[in-house]
DNA sequence: CTTGTTAATGCAATCGATTACATTTTAATT
DNA sequence: AATTAAAATGTAATCGATTGCATTAACAAG
């Protein structure tokens, strides 16, 4: 009762011939003639023959298999660019190993050793919070293999790297409020040490002096990716005696605590106050108002890192590429005082 | 510059002994002194010795990597029981490596000859929508490895499987809308010959029947898992002459579009209709007003998927266990007409 | 001092496939 | 028919770790 297996040897023996042969003649091998080819071939089949990578990836010195890290596997953004990533380099026969760090350094520098361990070809990763030495990156670039990072990179280590635009995606959002008539603009940062809020608060800043609006720092805010902290924050916001007329917000969750404040507390979303997010996330267009967001491009950034990651592979020199996407402002009602404007006339 | 590469055989030369002794060493073998055993660690450190688990694996014949198939990475469901399933092996030192089969047999099967040739130690799938035919798995329990179906199964194949009870998931939501005081639910059954649906729609039929409540046809209606379907199979139900007065939907995204209908078009949830959705999405609890929904147990899911595997691979026999998990019934604002009229009294 | 016993280590085959380097076969050329 | 080039296949080492079966060393008992 013990699973049978066919390896090359088998269909050697029975056609009368060398396992180097038969790899050969799988392997499609031009120094094999048609006949030989077609018999293997046939003998395999009929013997339910399987390759094992397993040991061809040994002799060859590399797997098929990608390492993908990131903090959380059922975050959306996550597990979108996990579908992007999957679903671009399955086409070039790859197969992706998930791990997750849990927002930990140590998870991370585990998770790399185990996936050098298991030979991958290369590791894609997106840091941890609190990742601030990169000496676990380092090995992988050390053994040779693509290292590329998406979304929360760091500057500590060079490689390459896929992220979106914040500072683009920043400017658009507050422009379009601007645009919609909004003069005081409040900006919920996240922590400003993470580049990528960095590059938000720039994009911010930039919108707001090219429009001639001055600055008001009582408007520019930290705060976590929550919907409670945005709703307290918010609170605060609406009890100055100079009142926001709109918030731009790094991230979602903050956002819709920003809506949910509002309109518990008889403001009109967009009337009132404009609203918009970071992040795109489903919920954002089942909200009432439906909220507007910049996305961020998440399946587009999968499929972005596996060209990197391919292209990396093909040619391999340890080229580094830094792709910046472009993302894109989901314009929704919560931003949208003309068109009501409009409908009310 | 290339990658240098610590061996056993490295660590043998260093010491001058062997590599079997080494890899006995390594792992602990009781047969090795202490003194050669602390020796081979310290010189393994020195050396930057990291074990090649592809070399291992080949040998001894079984991998720490386990196969998971879903239909879409990215769907919340999927990627939360993913994100378990990953928990929980990982403290046994096994990765999880993920395809996605996009609701197509061909792919699942593809997937299962990668996995397969990849030598994983078992797989777990839930399978596409399509898949009637199962030769692909059995191909899998022929090879004598832990095969284990999650929420999606089939019958035409005997192996381990977790499921939750729908059947008691579709119970107690309509059950809970009777003591709400609703009278004439209508139920939004997905496509009826599949067997979760099947099963939600016996624990509607019994919730009705055991609180002496007649069931009425009209209001058991197919609907697609859509927002504008719900939207409009709604529109038809508020049409009757006898209107529901309460919708148990098998899927959070019709039952979403029920409470946008209703709301548009001035009729109040929960008051005038109760609404109750299937599969806890986290947008359920963001919407106005927050929808009450079944949980289906997603991490625990993935959890329990986990240890049946652990268990499957200890016990290296082919026991089968079959997992019924038990839904929760997260009830929010729109079903809770009783909680509504008590504030307003 | 020989024999027996146990502890510690070494030897060599093995897992399944690949590949550098022969060797053999076939076909072409003189 | 002999020579030679080209084509097809075979031999054996290799990838890195594991393991059954010796072998050696150390020590105790007779």
């Amino acid at each position: 009762m013990k699973p049978q297996k066919t390896t090359i040897h088998e269909i050697a023996k029975a056609l009368n011939t060398t396992a180097s042969t038969v790899s050969r003649a799988l392997n499609d091998h031009p120094r094999i003639s048609k006949e030989t080819k077609k018999r293997v071939f046939e003998m395999a089949e009929k013997l339910g023959y399987e390759p094992n990578t397993m040991a061809s990836s040994l002799r060859r010195g590399h797997s098929k298999i990608i390492g993908i890290i990131v903090p959380y596997a059922d975050r959306i953004f996550f597990s979108s660019v996990i579908r992007g990533i999957e679903e671009e380099v399955k086409k070039s026969g790859y197969n992706v190993i998930i791990c997750q760090s849990y927002e930990k350094v140590e998870n991370e520098e585990e998770d790399v050793n185990a996936l050098l361990s298991a030979q991958v070809a290369g590791i894609i990763i997106s840091l941890s919070r609190e990742t601030d030495s990169v000496d676990h990156l380092k090995k992988v670039i050390k053994k040779g293999k693509p290292l590329i990072l998406f979304d929360r990179t760091s500057d500590l280590i060079s490689t390459s790297s896929v992220v979106i635009d914040d500072y683009h995606g920043a400017y658009s959002a507050v422009t379009h409020l601007i645009q919609n008539g909004y003069k005081r603009i409040a900006f919920f940062s996240g922590n400003k040490k993470v580049s990528i809020f960095k590059e938000r608060f720039r994009g911010y800043l930039a919108a707001l002096t090219d429009n001639n609006i001055p600055v008001n720092n009582d408007y520019v805010i930290e705060v976590p990716s929550d919907v409670d902290q945005g709703k307290l924050v918010t609170e605060k916001l609406m009890k100055l005696s100079k009142k926001p007329d709109a918030i731009f917000s790094s991230s979602d969750f903050s956002a819709l605590g920003a809506i949910k404040w509002l309109t518990q507390n008889n403001y009109k979303v967009p009337e009132d106050v404009g609203v918009i997010g970071f992040g795109n996330d489903p919920f954002t267009q089942y909200l009432e108002p439906t909220m507007t967001s910049v996305d961020q491009k998440s399946k587009e950034m999968g499929k972005t890192v596996a060209q990197v990651f391919l292209e990396q592979i093909s040619n391999n020199q340890q080229i580094h590429r830094k792709v910046l996407l472009t993302p894109e402002l989901i314009t929704r009602a919560s931003s949208d005082k003309i068109r009501v404007k409009e409908i009310a006339v």
